[in-house]
RNA sequence: GCUGUGUUCGUCUAGUGGCCUAGGACAUCGGGUUUUCAGCCCGAGAAUCAGGGGUUCGACUCCCCUACACAGCACCA
């Protein structure tokens, strides 16, 4: 029966950020890309809505920045704000009169009731309960006492309205994920709908605009299943036709908590400017509480959404391993072409604009490459050397030799500059470990040949003559 | 505290009753190749499948209990 319906369906997913934070979160990163892998998977619609309905802690910039880093990471939606779409606008603070009817609608079916309540009383309700250790929920009170409520909206006073929950229900969801989760109405509150400023809550906002943006599978974190039961009941309320729900995993730190500012780097962004590239950390995610049907660990998004089924994400909680990550994005870097891997490049980092220009640099490219974990490295790989090791007075002698071979070296390219370390090295008795050392500042780096080859005669002695002053 | 969700190598995972003396990947540690470092190739260690009871000829896989972890319990999403 189910999949009767499925093949009838117009498959609608959504991923709902909320401009709160400086950027996406990487676990709502995680949960659009698998939104997303959905609806491609099922030739369906893939929507980005703007929650902006907590008006204290909205961040200026943040709509922007979550857009345009989901935009980077290659993540196109069918609907948003920027796009537009036939059930715009796609901002919540825009739908304000929308949810303000429905909620009308609700409190003439008696499903909703409005609440003059203040915040002290219910914090004191809220002390006893936990006292007494019962569920802590609101008691009631306006919708049992309160009749001239009309008049006293009149009179300006504050209010919210709140979902009027029938006792003794047992409420059911069925997770694709997870199977059949069963609730108690008894253990929930009355959830507020519209706040005291007149925005909606996340609960009311999120029925009303998945509803009537046609959303057909609503995919999100374990989180918010606790609150599921409450968007049951509205959907009941107001006669809706249930959504599918999916409950995904949480990302979490490496101490098993969820993933979060203060022990990772949770906004996506990051992972951008620290070089990393958006494939690598898609497939990255892919991988988390998923597993490819043939084992493989590499692949494209568009694979990924090729042989995507929801069914198949575990529930289980996986930690956000930043080593994988890394080998991974050096899996990418190396099946990248030079020329692939020189834009990208430039683009990570202007700068290295003019030094990648020149033609001679390929060869630097080829020998980067195997070396990389992240764009970030290559500066670091060619970058002259650091004063870091202090040499000896001995070792300063055997570099004043080394220099005069240098000197009288001809031509400067690297079989000849092969040639003149090889035998330097055995005549010296110093190891190519050593004569790196010498040469780059560094213990490990690109090979020496082709990177003073590069570098070229001028700066090599100019870098060994500072050793010796 | 209450409610809910989970529990296979350090980490990500394969596994849907016999193919499992549990497979792969990352990480770790050896060895080889070698102009440093990488890369590549070869190899090793690493899970009594959280623990205990069932069901069954047979359980990592099904059921129950316990433990532990995580999440939710806001006029935040």
């Amino acid at each position: 029966m189910q999949v009767e319906m499925d093949l009838n369906k117009n498959f609608r997913t959504r991923i709902a950020p909320s401009p709160t934070g400086e950027d996406i979160h990487i676990g709502n990163l995680y949960t659009a890309l698998i939104n997303w892998a959905f609806a491609k998977k099922n030739n369906g619609k893939f929507i980005i809505r703007i929650e902006d309905t907590d008006r204290e802690r909205l961040v200026n910039g943040s709509e922007e920045r979550i857009l345009e880093t989901i935009q980077n990471f290659g993540i196109i939606p069918d609907e948003s704000p920027k796009i537009g779409g036939k059930y715009a606008p796609y901002r919540q603070s825009e739908r304000i009169e929308i949810y303000k009817k429905y909620a009308e609608e609700l409190i003439e079916k008696g499903h909703a009731y409005y609440c003059f309540c203040t915040k002290e009383r219910i914090d004191e309700i809220r002390k006893e309960q936990v006292l007494k250790k019962e569920v802590s929920r609101y008691d009631k009170y306006c919708l049992i006492n309160i009749n001239d409520f009309s008049k006293r909206i009149e009179k300006n006073e504050k209010y919210v309205i709140r979902l009027n929950v029938a006792s003794g229900r047992e409420i059911i969801l069925n997770d694709v994920i997870r199977g059949e989760i069963k609730f108690q109405s008894d253990l929930l509150d009355d959830q507020i709908l519209i706040k005291s400023d007149g925005y909606p809550t996340y609960h009311m906002a999120v029925v009303i605009d998945d509803h009537l943006m046609k959303i057909s599978h609503v995919i999100r974190a374990e989180e918010w299943i606790s609150s599921t039961p409450k968007h049951i009941l509205i959907y009941e309320a107001l006669g809706w036709e249930l959504p599918i729900f999916a409950h995904g995993p949480i990302l979490r730190n490496p101490d098993r908590s969820k993933l979060s500012k203060r022990k990772n780097p949770v906004w996506s962004s990051w992972y951008l400017d620290e070089g990393y590239l958006p494939e690598a950390v898609l497939n990255y995610l892919a991988l988390m509480g998923w597993s490819h049907p043939e084992d493989k660990e590499i692949f494209s998004i568009d694979e990924y959404s090729n042989v995507f089924e929801l069914k198949d994400i575990k529930p289980v909680g996986p930690i956000f391993d930043i080593n994988k990550l890394k080998w991974m994005n050096s899996e990418y870097i190396r099946a990248l072409s030079e020329d692939e891997l020189k834009k990208k490049l430039i683009h990570y980092d202007k700068s290295l604009s003019t030094l990648l220009d020149d033609k001679n640099n390929l060869i630097l490219l080829t020998l980067a490459k195997l070396r990389m974990r992240t764009l970030k490295d290559f500066k670091i790989l060619i970058s002259d050397p650091q004063e870091i090791y202090i040499y000896s007075e001995e070792e300063k002698k055997i570099i004043e030799i080394l220099i005069d071979k240098i000197i009288a070296i001809k031509v400067w390219e690297k079989e000849k500059i092969l040639d003149l370390l090889k035998k330097f090295s055995i005549e010296q008795n110093v190891s190519m470990k050593m004569m790196y050392l010498f040469l780059t500042g560094n213990s490990k780096g690109l090979p020496l040949p082709e990177m003073l080859e590069w570098r070229g005669k001028d700066i090599t002695l100019s870098n060994l003559k500072k050793i010796i002053i």
